[in-house]
RNA sequence: GUCUCGGUGGCCGAGAGGCAAGGUACCCGGCUGCAACCCGGAGCACGGCGGUUCGAGUCCGCCCCGAGACUCCA
């Protein structure tokens, strides 16, 4: 595969063994999910399902932060602790994701379960001379000494002097402004919303950034093959990340930076701050808005916008009713007992194709190559054999499953015995132009649930409308 | 200001130096008892200026425009 590396800044030619090693990072649970969470997870959860299509074994990792400033405000604001609001959110974010179906992670640790790693993981920075601890009132802060590493700002593409540059007053008492904090001594609130953790420096909490240190090395080790986010993440979060996770273990912690670009929305960035959002649950249709989702080159920004939504829609139709006029005449020679001599149909150029495509994670592309597909199984849908049709089934649904749509869909079976004498019966009525006869065959096997499709070669079935 | 990523048809959006995907919209036609699909045709594009090359949307340089990061963010 090729994918751009946000830490070399090119295209690279991905070395993977047959075990890879993916961390992502997850949600602060403080509110709803949006549609532009909703990319960055259906696009990994593309990536994971191609991985394995291509025989790797991969193990996913993605995080909860479920402590945090954000979180604690919240809680305090409801008159509720910090637990209360995160589980919320927590299976809220579960919710939309099995929505838009995407597959759950090998692993999905809180952050509020590992605080003894991240307080042993703090300890050992201080101990190898990357942090200090500063004194305030209920205990101390730990802060990461910035200066103490030598490769930061590698990851953001940033100077040292540009990061001097501040925008906020920095707290005086750290030595350096680039320093952050590993572990923040615990404030009124925080004692308020119950977001308070014993420590070797008093009640407080894990600062941002070390909990994703600290849960990828725990479950993948280190050095491990791809770590991913949304690329509001790349300054200060994974920058940060890198420079803890290098300076505990010696080495270049991830191989593989990657990162996906932002939905916008009338060009800007969907943020909750700026109150743009459409969250995942508002939205009608999972399986559109995946297909939404995935129009968009990874790092491209997708625009988001009604009109663009409803020729996704379309889009997403027309693949769904290829596959339903690719099953309903499957079902419907078998049922008669009927073959053709075929056409010679090469569905495996199109697998090919997409391959291609999907080595770089190009999924605009690749959903073009699924619906040259889809138009040359139209076109060839009553001359094809039987194998034939079979084969291009086969490689519609290994397309649709590592895209992961069409994830319900049920065969479309061979009719018993006397509903196909009733078929036929209304076959005889149509030619006679009996065609009130005809509407009252169709309304009984309506009736249990045959929904019956006149088409010029002959009367088709589907078991549901879809 | 510094850094990063972009600029391709009416619109969305691919493009791996060699005939510019696909989708949608509009128009025309076919299929059709009704209904639901589907098929064909036509039209339509590489921000600007240089350079490298037999050949540049693609590589290099400069410029213009947009978004983002530098502050919580997927």
């Amino acid at each position: 595969m090729r994918l751009y590396n946000t830490l070399t800044k090119r295209f690279e030619e991905l070395k993977l063994g047959k075990t890879v090693k993916m961390y992502v990072c997850g949600i602060t649970a403080y509110d709803y999910s949006h549609i532009g969470h909703a990319r960055t997870f259906v696009f990994f959860d593309v990536l994971r399902r191609y991985l394995e299509y291509k025989g790797h074994n991969v193990i996913y990792v993605q995080n909860f932060t479920d402590v945090d400033d954000k979180i604690v405000r919240r809680a305090v604001e409801e008159g509720k602790t910090q637990g209360e609001i995160s589980r919320i959110f927590i299976s809220e974010f579960l919710r939309d994701m099995s929505k838009l179906n995407v597959r759950r992670p090998n692993y999905m640790p809180k952050v509020t379960d590992h605080i003894r790693d991240i307080i042993n993981y703090v300890e050992r920075l201080i101990e190898l001379g990357y942090a200090y601890e500063v004194e305030d009132e209920h205990g101390c802060d730990v802060y990461f000494h910035v200066p103490s590493f030598e490769g930061y700002g590698k990851l953001s593409g940033m100077s040292l002097d540009e990061l001097n540059r501040h925008r906020i007053e920095p707290n005086p008492k750290k030595r350096d402004v680039k320093d952050f904090a590993l572990w923040k001594s615990a404030k009124d609130e925080d004692f308020k919303a119950n977001a308070v953790f014993d420590s070797p420096w008093g009640y407080g909490r894990p600062g941002w950034h070390i909990e994703c240190s600290v849960l990828s090395s725990k479950y993948l080790g280190v050095p491990f093959e791809i770590h991913g986010g949304g690329r509001d993440l790349i300054f200060p979060h994974h920058e940060n990340e890198r420079a803890q996770s290098f300076a505990i273990f010696g080495v270049e912690p991830v191989k593989y930076w990657i990162h996906c670009d932002f939905v916008t929305i009338g060009g800007e960035k969907m943020s909750k701050s700026l109150g743009n959002i459409v969250r995942i649950r508002d939205f009608p249709d999972g399986e559109v808005l995946r297909y939404f989702l995935l129009t968009a080159f990874y790092r491209s920004p997708l625009d988001y916008s009604e009109s663009s939504i409803e020729r996704a829609r379309r889009s997403y139709n027309y693949l769904r009713n290829t596959l339903l006029n690719l099953d309903m005449e499957i079902s419907a020679l078998r049922t008669f007992g009927i073959d053709r001599d075929g056409v010679g149909f090469d569905a495996l150029r199109h697998l090919r194709d997409f391959e291609l495509a999907m080595d770089s994670m190009n999924t605009p592309n690749a959903l073009s190559i699924f619906h040259s597909l889809a138009r040359d199984v139209n076109r060839n849908l009553y001359v094809m054999s039987l194998s034939e049709l079979e084969e291009c089934f086969r490689i519609f649904t290994t397309f649709s499953s590592i895209l992961g749509l069409f994830e319900g869909y049920e065969r479309i079976p061979t009719l018993p015995k006397d509903i196909l004498e009733l078929v036929k019966e209304r076959e005889v009525a149509r030619m006679e132009k009996d065609f009130e006869r005809a509407d009252r065959i169709r309304e009984k096997l309506k009736e249990r649930g045959i929904i019956l499709i006149d088409t010029p070669k002959g009367t088709r079935w589907m078991t549901k409308h879809f």
